[in-house]
DNA sequence: TGAACCTATGAACAACCATTCATATGAAAG
DNA sequence: CTTTCATATGAATGGTTGTTCATAGGTTCA
């Protein structure tokens, strides 16, 4: 601390650990598939069109971050989005990108 | 498209991109110190006790992914955060992080 | 012009990470 | 219990990325 101005130098890493989440776009897809609502792994990547075993190792790590819950369903295991934040964060991020900024490639 | 409910998959490439971009702690804490004011590269490095070298090469990530401005002053450049939504998006992860939310490690 | 200072950049290296393949765990049906 | 379907996980691997070192570019002052 002091090098921040109001946050901890720990919540800041524990922030960019949250945004490393966000920051492939396998796990962006998937978090975009379920605001749509509740699906299974299989479903899942069927819509990606990607292999089941990918879909698993991401979900495990959408899990860790408090971003999805998962909940079986007899043989299928069900997946949702955790809580409101997630969309927040999602919108938040598309504000940015589809309005206004657009452009700004200073580029090497 | 079809993939997903209302966003282009090119739409959250860009947005898993983006997020790319926070997640570092390096740039979050540029971000969180310049949130505090416009700093110089120099003054970057003193307070987040890291070389010059590392500093100028993650603001140059911040500035092609337009987060950053770079404005020379003599010598020296000061950075300023470009917009109103870089501090959204921060203060968005902080509310996820701080608040309600924190304990669901599932873990493996 | 030359020295001193500040910043940017390229190359190299180590660490990290997403995917694949193979396989294990778990549930349901026969 | 055995087979089949659905999901999870471990190991291996190719690709990506952050940092360091060395150095180039640019600015000010003498």
């Amino acid at each position: 601390m002091e090098v921040m101005e109001s946050y901890s130098i720990d919540t800041l890493y524990d922030l960019s650990e949250l945004y490393k989440v966000f920051g492939d776009s396998t796990r962006i897809r998937i978090l975009a598939v379920l605001r749509g609502g509740p699906l299974c792994v299989y479903h899942l990547a069927e819509k990606l069109e990607m292999e089941q075993s990918a879909i698993s190792h991401q979900l495990r790590i959408l899990r860790n971050a408090g971003l999805v819950r998962a909940k079986r369903m007899g043989k299928t295991v069900s997946y949702t989005l955790d809580d409101a934040h997630v969309v927040q964060i999602l919108d938040m991020g598309l504000a940015h990108i589809l309005h206004g900024k657009g452009g700004e490639k200073d580029d090497a």
